[in-house]
DNA sequence: CTTGACCTTGGATTAAACTCCAAGGTTTAT
DNA sequence: ATAAACCTTGGAGTTTAATCCAAGGTCAAG
């Protein structure tokens, strides 16, 4: 059992967030002292990990309540009504991955082609990089050749 | 060309967004007309579609003037010095895409394990997909220790 | 040459997600 | 048994990222 400052500082980030995540319905401690402290078990602190990772990868406490919502009436509703919520935040993880490989891959070339060496470069940035990306994948599927601008979103 | 409602009408996005991101240095329209209007370029667009990208994956305004500060003074400065900067990116993009890999798997593993019947499920919840995940993980590691590495800022 | 859709500015307001504060109760170490 | 370090609550304040508003200028169409 952790009380609030020890779970705090475990994932270090402030009480008070923990207890504004508690108001919001994201977190409740899973019991109290009997003075009142606040008592989070390993679950809890498993569920903070969830909540935590799905911040850091662009899910606001919103979309973070929905996907824990999946497993509050576990055996009270059918599964396949779940089962639209869990794709529908699928496809928003795929989006995202998707874009962060786009990033990655940017990075890494910018990374590799142009930085390190001790001299200043003439082309040099990140939105030149995602250029060439593009065009790389484009390359790479040379067999049509009526390629259009793929531009979309 | 495009005025600013033509741009924002082309991202979804409200005509006071792009003047709050031209305010805070994210995106200025390239141009003006005789009477003042906002006029953007091809290469604006580019960079809006990146901040709009960025935003989507996680990063802060101020994250996504970092990446875009990359290009700012490219022979001006040694490219060495813009390497750090691109590799905590990078560092960041892949802490991320690792994250988002994980919440793919156990989604998935909750789409095909335990939704789709029609019965309800006993144990059908992200958080136990999540930790049978994490037990793959793991098994696979022999030995994690959870280290948790300080947040920017 | 006016109507209406569009644009300008600066400033006020909103929403989300914290973050801090005050006044007081609890625990632990000396 | 008393200080230091922790916890409680409710409420106020901050930051980030928009979003709205008012007063007015611009521009194509009828």
């Amino acid at each position: 059992m952790y009380r609030i400052g020890e779970l705090s500082a475990l994932y270090d980030i402030k009480a008070d967030t923990l207890r504004f995540y508690e108001k919001h319905g994201l977190l409740s401690p899973s019991s109290r002292s009997d003075s009142g402290y606040r008592l989070y078990n390993q679950a809890d602190s498993e569920r903070l990990k969830f909540i935590l990772r799905a911040k850091a990868v662009g899910f606001s406490l919103n979309d973070i309540a929905d996907l824990l919502s999946i497993e509050v009436d576990k055996s009270n509703r059918a599964c396949a009504d779940v089962k639209g919520l869990v794709d529908t935040k699928l496809e928003q993880v795929e989006a995202k991955l998707a874009e962060l490989q786009h990033f990655a891959t940017s990075l890494k070339s910018l990374s590799n082609t142009c930085c390190g060496g001790p001299d200043s470069a003439e082309h040099c940035s990140i939105l030149e990089a995602l250029e060439s990306s593009d065009k790389h994948i484009i390359a790479k599927k040379e067999h049509h050749h009526f390629a259009h601008s793929g531009h979309k979103d």
